[in-house]
DNA sequence: CCGTATTAGTTGTTGAACGATCCTGCAATC
DNA sequence: GATTGCAGGATCGTTCAACAACTAATACGG
C-alpha cells in the first residue's frame, strides 16, 4: 500500500500521457497554426492540401476541422470548405460580453481557490518582469494568463473551459492589429490592483475595476478594427 | 440598385433555408433521442448498429458523434467508443454554477430587448396554463422555455447558445430522477414574479430571487440524484 | 484461485471512388 | 456594357472496403 508523494504526480502525468487521437493531434497543430497568426484569417483549408501537407487521411482531417469550429477558430460553409474565422466587430462586442460576464463574476467569489488566486499572483508578476525586459510578446501571454486565472477564481471546470476558449479566439482576433506587441502593457496595473483587491477579499470593487478594464480594452479594440477595416476598404 | 425593404427579411429567410449536411441531420436525430431519455445514460453506441440503423456511413456517423460530444450530451472514450453521458454530482453542480451567472447576470441587464422580454413573458403564460391543464411534461418545457428566455435578456448570442447547450444537458440529467413530471410545478410562481420585476426595470431583485431560486432547484435535484445513487449501488 | 495468453469484437485510420455543389470563364442575349 | 446561361474544372460530401490498433472477454496453465 504505502502510497508515496509520488503517486499525485504519477497521477497527473497519466493524463498527459493519455494518447490521444490522430484527430486531436492534427487539431492541435492547426489550432496553434491558426491562433498565432501564421494562417490568416478568411484563408480557406483545402482538405486535400492539408490533408497531404500532414499526412492524414481526408477522413480524420474533417474530424479535427469540426473540433476547431466547435471551439470558434474556424467556420465551415457547406460544399465550401473551412475557412479561419474572420471576426466581426459585432462578433467581438459579444466575446466581450460573454468575458466580461465570466470574468467579473468569478472576481467575486467569496472565497476563491487558493491555487487560482497563487495562479493570479504569478500572472502578475510574470507581467511586469517581461514589460521590465520590454518583451512585449511575453507581456501578451502573461496578460492572458491573468485572465485565465481570474475565470478560475470561479473553481468551475466548465468556465476554464470557457475562458481558455474565449482567450484563444481573442489572440486570433489580435492579429488583425498593426502592432499588437505593445497592447497589453498599459493594462499591468490594473492587473495588480485587481489581484491586491482579490487577496484583500474585496471582490465587487474589483468586479467593478475588471468592468471598466474590460470596456476600455474593447473600445481600445475595436477602434484597431475600423482601422484595418478602413485599410482594407480603400485598397 | 435601388434595394427595398423586402430585402432584409429576404436575407433572414436564407438562414432558414440553409440545408444541412447529413452529419448534422443524424446528429439531431440522435439529440432528441438521448434529450428525451430515450436512450439510458451509460449506454454504449455502437458505430456499426447505429450507422446500419440511419443508413449512414460510420465516417459520417462519427462526426455526427463529434458534435454531439461537443454538446456534452455523450462523451468519448478512445478507443472504447461513444457513451451517453452520465452526468456526476460534481458536473451538476458545475451545470448550475455556469447557469446562476448566467441567468443572475442576463437579468441584471439595463435594457432588455423587448423580444426577450415577450419571450419571458409568453413563457410565464405558457407554464401556467399548462399546470392549470394538468400537463406536466408541457409545464417544464415552458420552464425551460422560461429560463431561455432569461438568458437571451443579454441580447447575447453566444449566451443564448450556451443555454441551449445547459438546457439540453439539464434535460439529459432530470431523466434519471423518478417522477420529473410535477419537479417543475412550484417553480412557476417565482417565473411569474421575476418576469414582473424584469419588467419592472429592477434588476437586481430578480437576480437575487434567481439565485434563490436555482439553488433550491439545484438541492433538489441533487437530493433526487443521491437516492437514485443509493438505490443503484443497493441492487 | 490468480495471472496470462488467446481470441473475438469494436474502434481508429486509410485510400479510393463517385455524385453533388460551387466557382470561373466565356459566349449569348438584351 | 451589363446581365444571363452554360460548360468545365475543382472541391466538398459521403460512401465503401479494408486493415491496424485496441479492448474486453474467454480459455488456459500454474
Amino acid at each position: 500500500m504505502n502510497a508515496g508523494p509520488w503517486l499525485a504526480e504519477l497521477s497527473s502525468g497519466s493524463a498527459a500521457l493519455s494518447r490521444r487521437s490522430t484527430a486531436e493531434r492534427v487539431a492541435g497543430l492547426l489550432r496553434t497554426h491558426v491562433i498565432e497568426g501564421r494562417i490568416p484569417p478568411g484563408t480557406r483549408l483545402s482538405e486535400e492540401d492539408i490533408a497531404a501537407a500532414v499526412s492524414v487521411s481526408r477522413n480524420t482531417l474533417r474530424e479535427a476541422f469540426r473540433l476547431l469550429v466547435h471551439e470558434r477558430l474556424l467556420v465551415h460553409e457547406l460544399n465550401r470548405g473551412v475557412f479561419v474565422r474572420e471576426a466581426s466587430l459585432d462578433e467581438v462586442a459579444d466575446l466581450f460580453r460573454l468575458r466580461r460576464v465570466l470574468e467579473c463574476s468569478s472576481v467575486r467569489t467569496p472565497e476563491p481557490p487558493e491555487a487560482a488566486v497563487a495562479r493570479l499572483r504569478s500572472a502578475v508578476s510574470e507581467g511586469e518582469t517581461a514589460a521590465r525586459e520590454g518583451q512585449w510578446q511575453e507581456v501578451g501571454t502573461a496578460n492572458m494568463h491573468f485572465h485565465l486565472a481570474v475565470g478560475a477564481l470561479a473553481g468551475s471546470p466548465r468556465i476554464d473551459e470557457l475562458m481558455e476558449q474565449l482567450m484563444a479566439e481573442l489572440r486570433l482576433v489580435f492579429h488583425v492589429m498593426a502592432a499588437p506587441q505593445k497592447f497589453h502593457a498599459p493594462y499591468l496595473e490594473d492587473n495588480a490592483r485587481i489581484c491586491a483587491l482579490v487577496q484583500a477579499g474585496r471582490g465587487e470593487e474589483a468586479a467593478a475595476l475588471l468592468d471598466t478594464y474590460l470596456t476600455r480594452a474593447e473600445q481600445q479594440l475595436v477602434q484597431a478594427y475600423r482601422v484595418v477595416a478602413n485599410a482594407t476598404a480603400s485598397a
